[in-house]
DNA sequence: GATGAATGAGTGTTCATTCAT
DNA sequence: GATGAATGAACACTCATTCAT
């Protein structure tokens, strides 16, 4: 879903979602950091652009300007790149979705909140993100991933939906937790076809839309302002 | 969002969502079309097994018990083959989802009833379904594919919540199209993650929370039964 | 060669350039004489069309609608065919430079006379002559076969320079053989450029200049009328 | 033609016939620019042996002791590496046939002293100029460039004859141009028999018979020695 | 005889990976 | 460390030929 709502607590807790780096070799010298970070670098820019699997190994070291061959100093394969492109964009993902949460306004103010900002993270890493959705297909690593980047913001949005339940506010007849998975689908969904399949999205009207329908389908009032 | 509502009429004119065949050659004799469907039949097992990117073409007609060139007096390229797979599960889908549609019941027993033949039909089609996404990240033709079945859904939802609107049951401040393009984006998330990529499903829960939550979503109650 | 001059004489023992054919099956009934003449028609046209090189046997009984496997009926394969395509063509090659030949006239105008039927026979089989020479380099059967053609002609020229230089006419130091065999290579030559390969083609003027070099080059006055 | 005759003046603007190479990558290492040439060289002995058609890719890397993928690091194509050998061998053809010309000696001599470098020449690149023709049926490529290496000679030809024709030494009725195409024709075929396609070849006689072709058909006496 | 489907050896091309310099 | 050339397994595609109907 890798969607928003709450968030709240739990500052520390997050489940690791970034596995150990298994890279074949760091770099030990200056030199060493600067030429691993060109490849990472530019492997970004040429996953963004192709995507996982039309990205050729040989593409990486030539978009870096440097010989084929470094490539294979610091890194095994294109899966051990690419696996060092996710943890920094997931990284991003997670913090600006976290951070600045959680605090005033309205129950249906904080909803729309997180939505806008999330969708801001996902159009900022559409590029990866498409690239890891097409790498999930065939390698289960990533598939894996993003189960996990799912389950932190389910996580996140149950907590909160039980808030509301508990307060009173939100249907107390829903299952807070697939209610979660099915909003944040929803989210992840709009997001997908805004910014990774370029579909028209004007952004008030799909926060608002999407704001709407999540805080009714809980049982909260979108025109209220408490 | 490949997700039903009602649709009720429009028996006829659902636009072509099946571009016209290109194969190298059509078969005259009995045997000749006999091996064509092996092809197509073995296609199918194999796209289900292996996905889009890692079947070869020489699996194909290796699985139907056949010499390697027999695959290409059929068929130009693993696309072509593909499209005619996808085209015969494109056509259930289809046609599951609508039959029978729009009778009895409240609105949110046919929303309900809609989401319940939804789900069968993805889980019937799952396997063609999860290579077509894999396809369409490379492949513009089935990416534009996606878009036009996902078109065809938010439509019929989208007439739906009209109908409800018009008929002051559906809150009036949506806009019927987005809100259709959100619940079927929903609808299709979860059936996504529940026959894609294997997420737990307990179908009785899954269908009632999305229903409750859409049903909300655009102002109904769920649990009136009028 | 493949060029003229005299002739005169010599009806009877043109030696044989067309060897024995050996195709599969000679047809039975009219029926299968039919067939089989329609692909060597259909065969002839393909091989204009395509050379020798590019035409696949499949291309044959497509042109003759009928199906592939009956060509295999009647030929063993592509060279077999192209025998029987080239037979004919040379029979007219070698009739028309032959007939209504060494008559009237004196010394050069029998030159040109020769020249312009050797030109006009040429430009009606140019599309096989093309084939013959493409076959040439690999096959060492048409190689033979336009070896033995120009050897017919350059026999022919022989004699009609031995006759001149008998006559008092021609240069007694020239090489008639030789000669024969340079004259009728320019005159090949002029028609190879003109018909196989596209160059521009002002008939008179090319055959007025080969006439003026060829009697020149024997001794002969292209300008006197004796 | 691919005939000499004079050219004397000239010296500097022969228009480049050899068009700008397309190679896939120049190598920046010595060892890179030894496996090219290695792969040029072994090329041109495959092309001499078994033409152009028959060669295929795999067979040149393996004549150069090297593995098959090889040949694609430096080339596309078989088309793309045949150029470079032909490159080389018309380099050699022009040069040789345009260096120490036009000096000393009568007409008459300097068109037998042209005569016998070209012949020289072409026997030296016979095996390449083979492939050339055989490859100039399906190519267009090779088809102009013969097109344009006959075009220079036919140049040269043509300015031999007129400066003849100012001097008074040659027929003037002739058309400088069309003669020349056409004498050079009769060399070329000439050379094309003994070289190509294996024809007894005579040097001296061959020669001299041209020779006397060649300059009593422009009107120039073959036995004075002005 | 005629049909057209089936066969599979032959060839071209790509690209991840290794390695000598 | 960095370089870029060399390798060869893997895969796509063609087409002459055979053969059951």
């Amino acid at each position: 879903m890798v969607t928003p709502l709450s968030n709240s607590s739990r500052r520390a807790a997050e489940p690791s979602v970034l596995p150990p780096d298994t890279a074949v070799a760091q770099p030990t010298t200056p030199r060493g950091r600067r030429t691993r970070n060109a490849l990472v670098h530019a492997a970004r820019e040429v996953f963004e652009e192709q995507g996982f699997h039309s990205t050729k190994i040989a593409d990486i070291p030539r978009r870096a300007a440097m010989a084929h061959g470094t490539f294979y100093t610091y890194f095994d394969s294109k899966h051990a790149i690419f696996r060092e492109v996710v943890n920094a964009a997931m990284g991003d993902l997670f913090q600006a979705t976290r951070s600045g949460l959680g605090d005033g306004g309205s129950p249906v103010e904080r909803i729309r909140a997180a939505n806008t900002r999330y969708f801001a993270a996902y159009a900022r890493n559409a590029g990866v993100l498409r690239a890891i959705e097409e790498a999930s297909f065939r390698d289960p690593y990533f598939h894996d991933l993003l189960a996990q980047i799912r389950a932190v913001f389910v996580d996140r949005i149950t907590i909160g939906i039980r808030r509301l339940q508990d307060q009173g506010l939100a249907d107390p007849k829903l299952d807070a937790e697939r209610a979660a998975a099915s909003l944040g689908g929803m989210a992840e969904q709009a997001a997908r076809h805004a910014f990774l399949f370029g579909d028209s999205f004007v952004e008030d009207l799909t926060v608002d839309t999407l704001t709407r329908l999540w805080a009714r389908g809980i049982g909260l009032d979108p025109d209220s302002h408490d």
